[in-house]
DNA sequence: AATGAATGAGGGTTCATTCAT
DNA sequence: TATGAATGAACCCTCATTCAT
C-alpha cells in the first residue's frame, strides 16, 4: 500500500559476478566480501546513529573502500539499510520457520515459549541489526518522509513490522479457526501488537541490558503474547 | 489529506514587502498565540513528515511568521518537537487522571477499560499530535539520535514514552501488592511493553483509520493489558 | 568589573523580564546612566569576544535594558565601538596632555620616560577600554571590512591610532626642527612605527601580564622610542 | 584597486546548469592545482574584506569551484585562513634564513639593514597575503576570538606573529650574551615590539603605498630595531 | 524614553550522489 | 571494478535593526 515499499527484486546488485582477482589495478577484493563489510559498517553506523545520522562516505570509509564503490554496491543510503532489514528479517524467518518445525505437535504454550525464545535469542545475539530492523517501537515509520527526499535522497526500508505481523496474524487466525483464541480478537489487530510490543521491548531492552533479566523479557512476551493471553479457556 | 496541513484560518503570510530593505516589523499580536500558532504548525508537520523531514522555514511559514520568530519562541527545532511530546503527554495524563478519580472503586476490568478508552479516544481526537509524541517520528528506531548534534541540528525528545511507561508500571505494581496480578510478572517491563504495543497499534491504525474498527483496537488492548493478561486468577 | 557582565551563553526566552521593580512603562533611569551601562557592557564585550563576536541584544542584556533602549542611545553597532574608542582616547589624551604640562621643562628623557609611564599605567587602569581602543597590533583596520556591511552592518571605527599617530608625529617633527632628533628620519613613519609597536606590545602584555614585568615594558618602549631612539647624539 | 580580486585567468564560475537535476561531475583537474585556486581566491578576499568580512561560497565562486570543494579541501573557513597565514610565514621565513646565510659575518648594521630589506621586499611582493597574514584582519583587535565558535564559525589563525617573533627574540638574546645589546632589555619583549612595529608600519604602508617611500619605511625599520637601536655603545 | 517581539537576508556547513580516471 | 574529488541545493541558525506598544 504505502509508497515506501520498495518492489522486491528492486536491482539484483553486482554480486552475481565472483571474479575472484585480477582483472587490472583494483584492489582485487572478493565483491561480496566488500559488500558484506559495506552492509556490516551500514548496521553499525545505523544502529548507533540512526539512518539520518549517518552518512554514505562514513559507512564506505568504515568499510574501508571509496564512496564510488558504496554506489557501486547499493544505489543508495536507503538501499543499504534495506539490505540489513532484509537480512535481518530472513534471518530471523528462518529460525522462527526452523523451530516450528521442531515440535509441530507441541502444546500451544510451549509453542508460543519456544517462538519468544527464539526471538529474544536473536535479538541477543545480533542486537545492531535487530534494532535496526525494528528499531523505535515497530511503530515507526508512520507518515514521516525524511528531508531531502524531494530531491534525491532515500528513505529507509519499513515493509519489515509488515512482515512479521502478517506471519503472526496468520498463526492467530488459525488458532481461532481451531477455536483455541478468544474469537472477539481481530488477528490482524492482535498481531500488530504483539509485534509492537516485542519490537518495543526488545529494543528498550537491548539499549541497556541491564534495565531487565532475560527471564523478565521472556516471561512478559510470553504472557502477554495472545494465544496465551487471550487463550479460549480464558473467556466464559 | 493533503500533503501540507496548514492550521486553518490561516493568513497567507508576510511576504508583501513592507518597505525597501530590511526588516524588523512587529505583526503585534499575542505572543502566546504565536507560540501556538508555531506548535500548531509544527506539529502538522512532524506528523506528515517526521523530525528529519521537516525545516524550521517551514514550520514558520506555516505559522505565518518570520523564520527569526521561529527561533524567538524556541531554542532550536528539537525544541519545538519536544513542546508538541510534552504538551501532548500532559494533556493525555489529565485525562487518564480524570477518569481514574471518577469511578476509584470500579472492577478492575471497567478501570481497565475505561483507561484504554480514554487512550483510544484521546487518540481519535488529536492524531497528528499523538503520532509525533509517541510515535516512532520518522528518526526512531533508527537506533539513535542523528549524529549532527554536534555541529548544529537537534534530535527529537523522547522522554515521553518514558512517562506512560512509568505510570503504568505503578499501577500494575499496585495491582501485584494486592495479589491480582501474576506475581512472575516484572511490573516495569510489562509496562514497557503495554506502552510499546499501545502506541504501536495506535499509531498504525492512526496512519489509515479503516485498517480496524475502533472496537477491535479497543478489544485487543483491553484483552492484553497485563492486569487482564496476566490477572492472578489467571495462573490459578 | 561590572556588575552588568553576566555570564556568557545565557538565554532566556522572550517571556523573561528580568526588571525588579513594578510595571509601569519605562525604567525611570537617568539616560546618561543607561548610556553608561551600555558603554561599559559594550567594552567588556568588545574586550573579550571582538567586534564581531558581540551581539548588540547581548550588550543591552548585559547592560540591563532592552534592544530599543541601545538603539536609541546609539545608532548601530559600530557606534558603541566608536564610543569606547572615543572615550578611551580622549581620556589618554588628557593624561597625556596633564603629563606634559607638568613638567614642560624637563629633559627630553624624561619627558619621553614620563609619557611612557603615562600611557602604561593607563593601559594597566583599563585594560578592557585599552584593548578595545588600540586592539591588535594597531595594523588592524588594513582594509576589511565586516561582513554585513553592505546591507546594513556597521564597521568598527579604527579612526583612533590616527590620533595617537599624528600627536606622536607633530612631536617628532618638533623635535627633528630643534635638531635633536636624527634628520633622515620620517616623523609620519616613525610615529607609525612607535605607535604600532606601543599598542602591539601592551595588548599582548595586558592579555596575559605574566608575559613579562611592568619595568621591562616600559624600559623598552622607552628605549625604542624614536626620540631616544635615534637621538641626534647617535649620529654623530 | 578593484573591489573583487579575482584571480587572473579565471573562468567565469560553474553556474552553467550541466544536467537536470543534481551535481556530482568532476571538473578532473590537478586537486593541488585547485587548492591553490582556494588558497588564492582567499588571500585576496581575505586582505580586502577582513576574515569576517568573507564567506566561503565567494572563495569557492572566485576560485571557481563549488561550496562543497571548498570544504573537501579546507575544514571551515578559519582553516584556510590558518592556510594563508602558513604558507606566508614560511615563505618569509626562508627568505630571511636566505639572507642570513648569505653573510654570516658582515657587520650587524648591515645584517640588520638587510634583514629589513628581505621584509621589505616581501611584503611589496605579495601585499596581499603579507596582510593577511600579519595584519589585523579586520577582527583583529578587538579584543579576542568571535564567540560563534562554539556554533559554527571558525576563527582565524594568529599564531603567525609568535613565530617572528620567537626568531627575534633569539636574535636579540644572542647579542645580548655578545655583549653588543643593552643588557637592560628583556629580549622578548623588544621582539614582540620589533615585530609589532613592523608588521604594523608595514601594512599601513601597504595599505596606501602613497603614505612614505620605501626609503623612510626601511630607514625607521632599521633605525628602531632593538639591536641598532639599543646597541650597547649607546649606553656608556 | 523604553521595550522586546518580530524580521529575513545571509552565513557556514553538510551530504547524497556523480563521473572522469 | 574501484576511486574520491567535485558538486550545490538545502539546512539550521544568527543578528542588526525596526516599530507598535
Amino acid at each position: 500500500m504505502s509508497e515506501h515499499v520498495i518492489t522486491p527484486g528492486e536491482r539484483q546488485g553486482p554480486q552475481a559476478k565472483r571474479t575472484s582477482s585480477r582483472s587490472g589495478k583494483a584492489k582485487r577484493q572478493d565483491p561480496a566480501e566488500v559488500r558484506r563489510r559495506l552492509v556490516t559498517a551500514a548496521t553499525q553506523r545505523f544502529a548507533s546513529h540512526g539512518f539520518e545520522g549517518v552518512n554514505s562516505n562514513q559507512i564506505a570509509r568504515d568499510a574501508g573502500v571509496g564512496v564510488g564503490t558504496f554506489y557501486h554496491h547499493f544505489q543508495d543510503k536507503r538501499e543499504v539499510h534495506q539490505a540489513v532489514v532484509l537480512e535481518t528479517l530472513e534471518a530471523l524467518q528462518n529460525r522462527v520457520v526452523a523451530q516450528s518445525a521442531r515440535a509441530p505437535d507441541a502444546p500451544l504454550e510451549d509453542q508460543v515459549r519456544d517462538l519468544v525464545e527464539v526471538v529474544v535469542g536473536f535479538a541477543e545475539e545480533i542486537p545492531a541489526q535487530f534494532r535496526v530492523a525494528f528499531g523505535g517501537d515497530g511503530t515507526a515509520g508512520l507518515g514521516a518522509r525524511p528531508q531531502r527526499t524531494p530531491l534525491s535522497g532515500a528513505a529507509p526500508g519499513r515493509a519489515q513490522v509488515g512482515y512479521s505481523t502478517r506471519a503472526t496474524e496468520r498463526r492467530l487466525a488459525a488458532l481461532q479457526a481451531k477455536g483455541v483464541l478468544d474469537p472477539r480478537l481481530d488477528p490482524g489487530v492482535a498481531a500488530r501488537a504483539f509485534v509492537g510490543m516485542q519490537n518495543s521491548v526488545l529494543c528498550w531492552w537491548l539499549e541497556d541490558p541491564t534495565r531487565a533479566t532475560r527471564e523478565a523479557i521472556v516471561e512478559t512476551l510470553f504472557v502477554l503474547h495472545p494465544a496465551i493471553a487471550a487463550a479460549n479457556s480464558n473467556v466464559t
